[in-house]
DNA sequence: CTTTGACTTTTTTAACAAAATAGTCAGATA
DNA sequence: TATCTGACTATTTTGTTAAAAAAGTCAAAG
């Protein structure tokens, strides 16, 4: 009607709705956000949203989908930039780490809640970690290629990989008294991690000596 | 009254009680035992528990604390055997899990109820990993006295060593989808938990080739 | 095609009674 | 005196139901 009144393009709609969803799931998580406040933030009604998404759980949804997007393609970037197995693998490690701490807030849901954590966020959960041990199984057979790691099953190796770097998380989470993470521990964790990565790589690298693994 | 009566000496009676509440506690877990049950599973009155024990956490504080000192008496009588800090701690491993096992119910509990893990199973559980990691501590400076391993900080170590094997144990349960843990979860569980140990007990071993972890 | 207000349905919360369980104690028993 | 019990109280859990909040629907309007 006003002239002077916004108008967003249809294309970038889905964007603002997104955007907003994105904030209110990292401030406050899955069950605190209600799509009346999602609606509200975007001067929108709440019937709106059910245009463009058909229930709450699509929309949330597509926001994660959306952040694992922009990983990947931040992640496929750096690991295309690499030759060195060594170096992926520990650049995974703190990318990970990264998006780890990004979305802190859905990861305590999804750690917390795990036992009746919505079908949705597993099956993303299981897709994220296909992603990571795809990424790794590369990593390592590329590292047995060029003669310097040492073992049978690479994939088998990426999933306890993956299951360490996942069990230091939830280690740490546990011992936490707040729900917030502060500087501090999150340093101890990037350290721990690191750590566990550089044994791990170095028990690749020479395992040669015994049986193999 | 009757002459017949099983009598038992006062000395062996916290036994019987002890013996009734663990078999309680691992069919049942903490939360579905009441004291009444565990009373007429002695034909004992309820109030008779609490002349022994000044209240439920108590009479089940005893059942673990002895359940713990079994094991840790196994533990240290097979660490005596060893010299090699290997063995001595793949062995641990292979005990640890073996102690899992048997305790699996507890070990549920304490895994998915952490959040409401009451504090006195949070202190047994501290103490537990206080041993396993005191007990690591000296494997991994015998190895390096003998100049096989090399590191800095033992006892970070061993910490790290301790959530690694604990974050594989939380991974596997999480993955399982009944409550109990079948034959082959089992195998699966042990399997992972070597191979970790063994990559990292391999990457502390000729860690010296690179800068120390 | 997009948006809305008013609507219905489903889920969560609050309050409170009923049931189950923990815990107490005066007195019995030996 | 040391051990035990029945009968008790106190606390926690469970079940029920009404109110509130949130999800989700839809006819109609721009």
């Amino acid at each position: 009607m006003n002239t002077n009144e916004l108008v967003i393009e249809p294309e970038r709609k889905v964007d603002f709705i997104l955007k907003a969803a994105q904030k209110r799931l990292g401030l406050y998580g899955y069950e605190k956000t209600t799509m009346q406040e999602i609606a509200a933030d975007i001067a929108m009604s709440k019937a709106a949203l059910y245009y463009y998404y058909p229930d709450k759980e699509s929309l949330f949804k597509a926001v994660i989908e959306n952040e694992q997007k922009e990983f990947n393609l931040l992640l496929e970037r750096k690991m295309a930039e690499l030759n060195d197995a060594d170096r992926m693998i520990m650049e995974l490690v703190e990318l990970r780490h990264t998006h780890f701490r990004n979305f802190l807030n859905l990861s305590k849901f999804r750690l917390s809640d795990h036992h009746k954590m919505k079908p949705l966020l597993k099956e993303l959960y299981e897709k994220m970690r296909g992603i990571e041990t795809g990424i790794l199984t590369t990593a390592f057979l590329k590292g047995k290629a060029s003669g310097i790691f040492n073992f049978d099953d690479a994939t088998e190796l990426a999933h306890l990989f993956s299951d360490l770097l996942q069990g230091i998380r939830i280690m740490q989470m546990r011992r936490m008294t707040t729900l917030e993470m502060t500087a501090d521990e999150n340093d101890r964790l990037i350290s721990m991690l690191r750590k566990a990565a550089n044994l791990f790589i170095n028990g690749l690298k020479y395992n040669n000596i015994q049986e193999s693994v």
